[in-house]
DNA sequence: GTGGTCTAGACCACA
DNA sequence: GTGGTCTAGACCACG
């Protein structure tokens, strides 16, 4: 199973959901196109109420990484996010931003965090989906 | 007045005062040992309440940004964050693969995270206050 | 009161709440920075369930219309959609396309319908909220 | 064919039949009288259930925009809708609301709309089938 | 007081 | 079978 949560983390599950999510998709294992679990499925394997992957799968849907088509499923989008590209920018800074000043508390220093994001980088299929608008 | 917060963000205001800290020791507008402003001083800057401030005050100390003492105030820590080193690239992968994550479903190639990440460093002045390895 | 339901509608009533509140905004009986009833407040008056009322706040906040503040209430927003100009321009076509397909359909002329969206603009408080991204 | 549809819309897919016929109409691509896809034909062209199409068919004549003939098919209907004009009146302004309210949080212009709205028209061949005054 | 999350379980709509 | 909506009621977090 692709996707995983951890009850006792103080992060709210439907938020694990999101991420687990976006995760996937980020590293390939969940292609465009590609339907997700039932949200009954994905609730029992959780062991969580099915209200709460709905809601997660409202959020991906917001978000433009999934699309929900009643009586079919839920599927990965092969649109990517629709924002301004300012906007996306703003995004970027912002979560790099939080991640940099979080580092520099753990006592890093600026090539170990080159570094360690060029590791993450190698872990995602990272080609952007499609145009920028 | 080095620390402003955005009342209109959805964002706890406790959590935007400890971000705004923790990103000013960052960037060096705090030095370790100074003394942050008081709680009721900061609460009439911010126009927020006392308690708000107490309690980004409680979780920067948690956090082991600050020092309190009892009548003094509350001082920016010389020490470093006094986890283990594996748990601390923990974190510090964490919270990159977060950034990561976003920016893949924002649409960025891996080129515009690096060149995004290299301005932030730039932004704050990195160095280590204290090298633990 | 400013928001009205309809419970024998067939539009759900999480839609009904969204498009009440938007309604008001663009006619100016909410302006920006504006407080609205909180969640429980408005479930009351409108004889609903607060999960319906949470549920149409968060629509509304992931369409920029408002922003919810945890301990303060439900905000209007003072800033604009994030979207790219494109898909703006898109949903702008796409709501339009709809709009005139009915009006065929019920025998208005090209200048009927015209005439009946001059009317609407002078219902709304027609000033662009900021800047265009 | 005439008539296409987007699997990867979250819009149900008999609705999607059902403005794809209306809108036809209005642009002559259908006349009246003209016959539609027999239900199996269409089921196969579009890579959809039949059952789906037996849907979009009957909402297309409870709209009053086909006739279904027993054993012969569904035909475009030359009867214009046969609602009183004030009826057809409230319904024009309220989907133009729609719109209008929509376009006022995407930041446009009263004179955007007016310009979209005329390119509307532009690609419909906008004659009403029959006019009710 | 405010909003945020989660559960449980009902009933409806789509394919 | 799928997702969509709504209710009821619990408990937590923020100001």
């Amino acid at each position: 199973m692709l996707i995983r949560i951890d009850p006792q983390s103080p992060e709210p599950l439907f938020e694990q959901v999101v991420f687990a999510v976006k995760s996937a998709c980020a590293k390939g294992i969940l292609a465009p196109g590609e339907r997700l679990p039932s949200v009954r499925e994905l609730a029992r394997d959780l062991a969580i109420n099915p209200n709460t992957v709905v809601r997660a799968y409202e959020v991906l849907e917001r978000d433009g990484v999934v699309v929900r088509r009643q009586g079919a499923g839920c599927f990965v989008s092969d649109r990517g996010s629709d924002l301004a590209l300012a906007e996306k920018r703003r995004q970027l800074q912002e979560s790099l931003r939080r991640a940099v000043t979080e580092a520099f508390h753990l006592g890093f220093q600026a090539e170990d965090v080159k570094k360690a994001l060029a590791q993450c980088l190698e872990e995602v299929q990272f080609e952007s989906k499609r145009r920028q608008a």
